[in-house]
DNA sequence: TATTAAATTGTAATAATTACAATTTAGTAA
DNA sequence: TTACTAAATTGTAATTATTACAATTTAATA
């Protein structure tokens, strides 16, 4: 838990309770939760964590840059713990979100034209191998 | 009109009003769209329209592969004609969504890892260099 | 320990999207 | 040209993620 308590202060930002089981939540849970799933899955041991408090703490931790948001799948925000520059893929079987460790090549291109970027964001979707391998697996 | 018709037509699709000013609309306005831009704008000259129906439109269209919906902005789905493989720069300040003439170098590194690829999206975030260049005039 | 600005909470409002049933229509074949 | 039918369109109501906001509580400080 000090190492949460450590990120907060180093972005001078107050250390409550709320603030540390969601960083804790996301340091632990690589799965790219929804707001709603990490309210439901704190709520059960912090019956009194209210879903506005998690909109909140998502809000200022991504302001501060320590987690970032993504907006593969268009009906909800799901969130990230921010290490280092990887792009994601959604599978639309299982509806599961990985990583993929590649930078952006084109980032170089982007900055030459003049234009200043913040964020870059990388999102393959289709059928993932797993899946791939299941269908096979049955086969026709 | 008739290239519409043509579109349409080479997917099976019925060809109706609706479906003929939904895509002429996309195919005039390179603004990366919402739903009720497209239903607003539409519905000037077709009082009869239903926004419901702009929903149906765009999904079908999309389910052919003729369009494209992107989620670069959280708040609501946008669309775009499918012109070959490109990327998106929202700026933050003006709101603009611009396209970016690249192609994604990581395709191939996906398709090694065995992923069945179907969508591969692009999205880059920061201040335009139109915006850049009026800060930059207003002087400090 | 007292103070205060900021964080948390719960409720109500908003906005995009989806569900659905009734009506209309495009495409086909007689 | 007409009749038929499956599909498309329409309007309304429901759903869902998110935001607004006012009241209460609390972390950090002096």
């Amino acid at each position: 838990m000090e190492e949460y308590v450590k990120i907060l202060k180093e972005n001078s930002l107050k250390v409550t309770p709320q603030r540390l089981i969601v960083l804790k939540y996301l340091g632990e849970h690589f799965t790219h939760p929804t707001t709603d799933e990490i309210y439901q899955d704190l709520k059960a041991n912090s019956p009194s964590l209210s879903k506005t408090t998690v909109y909140n703490v998502l809000e200022v931790l991504e302001k501060n840059g320590i987690i970032q948001s993504i907006t593969i799948s268009r009906s909800e925000l799901r969130y990230d713990f921010k290490h280092g520059m990887h792009h994601h893929f959604l599978c639309k079987k299982c509806g599961r979100i990985t990583d993929i460790d590649v930078e952006c090549p084109n980032l170089g291109k982007m900055l030459e034209c003049g234009h200043n970027v913040e964020e870059v964001h990388g999102y393959f979707k289709g059928i993932c191998k797993k899946c791939m391998k299941k269908e096979n697996d049955n086969g026709s």
